[in-house]
DNA sequence: CGTCCATTTGAGGTGGATCAACCCTAGTGG
DNA sequence: CCACTAGGGTTGATCCACCTCAAATGGACG
C-alpha cells in the first residue's frame, strides 16, 4: 500500500547523546542531559493519534509531519507542518489534542515526556523554555485563526507562501512536501482554490514553478502586501 | 462618547492580598504571597493594545473581555472572550500579542509580570502551573482553528452556545455580554449570520430567548450532535 | 415618549465549494 | 528505453452558503 521503503515506523533505529540542531530543543536536552532516541516513520505513517496517551515528545530531523483534527464526517484541519528543527507533540494533559503524521520519510529524535517533565521541575531554566515554546504555539495559531477566520484564499496562499519561503527556502527555491489537499486543510480551502491561487500568483509573476512543488517567489513584496 | 461611569480606566481602586476566587491562578498568587491590584474598566475601553509591553496579567473579578487582532482594513477576529475567573495577558514574550478590550464594565486583578516571572524562576510548581496555562489557551485555540477552518456557520454557532452554556449558565439562563457583531467576529462570521443561525435554532425548538442576549437551550443534545 | 443602537429579516450578489474533465509526471514493468 | 498507469495537479462549469446591502423592528435608556 504505502511505497516507503524504510521500516515499519516505531522501531528505533539507534540512540544518541542530544546532538544541537541549534536550537532551544536541544539547549534543553543538552542542560538536562536527556538521551534521545531517533524513530523513523514512512510517508503518511501515523506517528500518534487525537487522545493517545502522550509519551514521547519528537522533534524533526529530516523530512516533514502535520499535526491535525478531524470532524466525524472527515473534515480535517491541519493545525501545523513541522518542518526539521521543529518540536511536536509536547503536552501538559496527559494525551495528545492532534493527530501527526509523516508527510513524507522523516527521521524524528523523541525524549520521554516524563524525563522532560523531571527536568522541567528541577530546573526552572528547561521550565520557561518549555513554557515558552508552548507560548510560541499559541502565537502561531493566533495568527492562524486570523487567517482562517478572516483572510481571503489569495491572503491565505500568500500568508503560506511566505511561511514556506521563510522556514524551507534554499537558495531561493523552496520544495513544498504537501500536496494541495494539505495545503488547503491548513489553510481552510479546498485543493482546487489553493491550486487556482496559486495559478493567479504565476500569472501575475510573483512567483515561478520548477514542477508544481518547486515553487520561486518572484516578488515577495506583493505578497507580503497582499497578506493585508 | 462612552458610557461608562466608572472613572477613566487605569486608575487603581484598591490593593488586596490575593483573594481565591478558586482557581488555579489565584492559586499561584497564593503561592508565591503576590499582591494583586483591582482595576475597573469602563465599557468599551481598552485594557492593552497588541504589540504594547506586556506589564501586567489580568485575572477577570467581574465582568468580560475580548482579546482580537487587527488586519489592516479592519477586519478582526476575536481570539477569545474572558469570563470572570480568565487569566489574560500573559505572555512569555516582551509585547502582547492581541488587543484587549473591556466588553461591558470589568472588575480585573492584576499582578505585575515580572513578579510572576520572579516567582516561576524560584518556584517549579508556580513555573508549570504557568506553563499549563498558556498550554489550555493553545487547546482551545487549536479548537477554535477547527471551527473556522472547517464548520459551516450552524456548526460554529451551536458551538458557541454550548461554550457559553457551559461557562456563565446561572439557572439554566446565560447573559451574553457580547452584542451580534463581537460573536461574529469570533466566529468568522458576520453578524447577519449569526443572527440567522440563531433565529434557525429558536425556530427548531432548539432555544428561547428572553432578550436577544439571554439564552436558554432547550436541546443541548442536538446542539452537540450539530457541533460535529 | 423619543432617540439610538442592536437585532432581525429580506433580497440579491459572490467567493469559494463542488462536480467533472483533462493533463502532467514520476514510477512501473515490459 | 519506452509505453503504460496511477496519483497529483490544473482548469472549467455550475452551485450554494454566506456576505452585502437595505429596511424594518425592538429594546434600553434618557
Amino acid at each position: 500500500m504505502l511505497t516507503h521503503s524504510v521500516g515499519t515506523g516505531k522501531a528505533p533505529r539507534n540512540s544518541t547523546p542530544p546532538m544541537d540542531i541549534g536550537d532551544k530543543f536541544g539547549t534543553i536536552l543538552g542542560r538536562a542531559g536527556l538521551v534521545t532516541t531517533e524513530f523513523l516513520y514512512g510517508k503518511e505513517e501515523e506517528i500518534y493519534g487525537e487522545d493517545e496517551p502522550a509519551e514521547f515528545v519528537y522533534q524533526i530531523v529530516r523530512g516533514a509531519v502535520r499535526t491535525y483534527k478531524l470532524l466525524s464526517d472527515g473534515r480535517r484541519q491541519i493545525g501545523a507542518f513541522h518542518l526539521p528543527g521543529d518540536v511536536f507533540g509536547l503536552e501538559t494533559t496527559p494525551n495528545h489534542r492532534l493527530t501527526a503524521e509523516a508527510i513524507v520519510d522523516t527521521t524524528v529524535r523523541l525524549v520521554k515526556r516524563s524525563s522532560l517533565e523531571h527536568a522541567a521541575a528541577t530546573d526552572v531554566e528547561v521550565a520557561h523554555r518549555l513554557w515558552s515554546m508552548t507560548a510560541g504555539d499559541l502565537q502561531r495559531a493566533e495568527n492562524h485563526m486570523l487567517l482562517l477566520g478572516r483572510k481571503t484564499a489569495l491572503e491565505r496562499v500568500a500568508a503560506f507562501l511566505l511561511e514556506m519561503d521563510h522556514r524551507l527556502s534554499v537558495a531561493a527555491m523552496m520544495a513544498l512536501p504537501m500536496c494541495r489537499r494539505d495545503i488547503g486543510d491548513y489553510l481552510g480551502l479546498t485543493l482546487e482554490t489553493v491550486s487556482r491561487a496559486l495559478s493567479e500568483l504565476h500569472e501575475r509573476g510573483i512567483l515561478d514553478f520548477s514542477g508544481a512543488r518547486q515553487i520561486v517567489l518572484r516578488n515577495r513584496q506583493s505578497l507580503h502586501t497582499m497578506n493585508a
